[in-house]
DNA sequence: GTGAAAGCGCTAACAC
DNA sequence: GTGTTAGCGCTTTCAC
């Protein structure tokens, strides 16, 4: 019987034929797919943890095109994809032990995630996707210190050095406020830490002293969260030539700000992001494209190219600084940093 | 040993301690998610169908906000989202068999997809979103008829009578191409199928002649297709005044196809849309707005919702007509009709 | 508070 | 090509 519905080739099709429809007369619905799961040891699926909730998920256009790309590996492999519900507020981490899955992807989340912890104690192989950067795990993600130097410099050719900045969240506790040097250091969130860190090595090179670098946080990524950010550093110092923001949504949100405030940008206030999202480009944003859909197929493969690995893999994506509309050289400083 | 995983209030935090400790020592990952979900009955977790590429989801606007709606419930629910990978190509059912799920959520499929028949035979409830629609299922969606007839009244209103139509996929088959008026009836997607009928009466109102409206329809839902298909309707009659797109993705497109053309929208030629997806209303499309994320929440809701119903139950959710910056009186047509 | 045992529904292995 | 059986890992029940 489970041969019937297993291994067609195993009988003849139309014994296979008359043992289907007897099991369908006997109101028999098929195999239960958890009893098999439990036999064969596989769940066909893959479960993906997310920072954030899950609905956010889908407001981000750069977590979609990660989806998108996670999706389409898992499709071609004939899996699916299950989202698990683990919220960052609450700190039910029973969703991660309830997944039946065969493997995780990890996407984005801070260095001490409970939920990140139980995945790894399950025995299942993950593969964490940009955060955080674990030894015995393998990685797909870019070089952000590199992708955001080359941002940096181009911001310095162009005579920037009273600059501000904006970033995401650096812990899972809630700070919409400046960032002291020592939470900018000890940011769990590996990736906005090393933003900034290079950031402020490579404005260190031209003589800016970091500790006078306005830095905001904002723990809800949203346009919204950019606008205030914004308001926050330029009413803080006014003065400032250039606004680096960590994504393209906090810049989108920066941008509208600066026109709320009468700046024009690039003349005014050089605006930057980091993501190279669609809305990104139409805005002409100054920014750093990140393949994300890259990412997210990446991921999906290495998670399901079963092939025995001894170390762990880590895939390392090109990123490519998208000089936009938004930056500019400043109006001033220009003439006394770089002076004809 | 179980009660230290699922019933801490049992027995002594103390024991428990103990007992969670030694469970690790010995290198016990924690109950099987699997074998749990086999005696307890219940996965956690709902799963998804969809017409198109698992990865297709994330590209349509409206989809993804359906997507987040749905996720919305899920989480509030504490229940997990499986992506089925069912794609329209492979007519593989075995991943809706595989799937551990405790329920369905079916978006927008054609009522002879095989996906849906299997799904249905599982002992599982089901909720549809969109389509098809069934008798013996809940279903969350709108009124498209009334829907597209107010569109249609709109434009009756200033006065069009020369139109054309572009459709999303009216079968399974592709058919890139101009439509029969047998298969506009016989289309196998309830949605498309209402809509076409319902302008077809609307214009019938008025005198119009439906069998000589050129209708062509696209498989693929893109803005290319849009373009492309746009370009089929103009090039078969240059004398319309208004297309009517099935949906905003492919309003865009033909959009862009009149731009290029050097049509000036509206006053050489009228576009509209459906869905109300961001993207159009920063274009100012006139189309029809149906809540999409409300339609993912209140799929979820409804199969989440235990409550023991006897007759299946329908939701019908608002549409709102938008009257955006693409629709205007025909040039000529206009004295014609409604001369002054 | 603890231990033993039945059984969820299936598949794989083996004997016929 | 067919029938039987063990056991996947868990939870629940019941006896202690």
């Amino acid at each position: 019987m489970s041969n019937a519905y297993n291994r067609p080739d195993q009988l003849s099709p139309e014994l296979r034929r008359r043992v289907l429809e007897t099991a369908r007369r006997l109101g028999y619905p098929g195999p239960d797919p958890v009893a098999r799961s439990l036999r064969t040891r596989k769940a066909g699926a893959v479960g993906l943890l997310l920072t954030e909730n899950l609905s956010y998920a889908f407001r981000d256009p750069a977590a979609v095109g990660f989806l998108e790309g996670l999706a389409l590996a898992c499709e071609d492999a004939g899996q699916g994809l299950l989202l698990v519900p683990a919220s960052p507020e609450r700190e039910d981490v029973a969703a991660v032990h309830r997944a039946g899955v065969d493997g995780f992807v990890v996407y984005s989340v801070p260095d001490d995630d409970p939920h990140l912890a139980a995945v790894l104690e399950r025995p299942v192989p993950t593969v964490v996707c940009d955060q955080p950067e674990l030894e015995t795990v393998d990685r797909v993600g870019i070089d952000d210190r590199s992708a955001i130097t080359g941002l940096a410099r181009h911001l310095i050719e162009l005579g920037h050095h009273r600059i501000g900045v904006v970033c995401m969240r650096l812990g899972r506790d809630r700070n919409d406020d400046f960032v002291t040097l020592e939470r900018q250091r000890s940011a769990h969130f590996h990736v906005q830490r090393t933003r900034l860190a290079a950031l402020a090595d490579a404005f260190a090179g031209v003589g800016v002293d970091w500790a006078t670098v306005p830095v905001v946080e904002r723990f809800d990524h949203t346009t919204a969260s950019g606008e205030s950010a914004a308001a926050q550093v330029l009413d803080r110092d006014p003065e400032i030539t250039a606004l680096i923001c960590t994504s393209d949504i906090l810049a989108l949100g920066a941008l509208t700000e600066a026109g709320r405030r009468g700046l024009r940008v690039p003349q005014d206030l050089t605006v930057t992001g980091f993501d190279g999202i669609p809305e990104a480009d139409r805005a002409g944003l100054t920014t750093v494209r990140q393949p994300v859909l890259e990412k997210g197929r990446a991921a999906g493969r290495l998670l399901l190219d079963n092939a025995e690995h001894g170390r762990p893999r880590k895939v390392t994506l090109d990123t490519e600084l998208i000089a936009g509309r938004t930056s500019g050289a400043p109006r001033a400083a220009a003439q006394i940093w770089y002076g004809p």
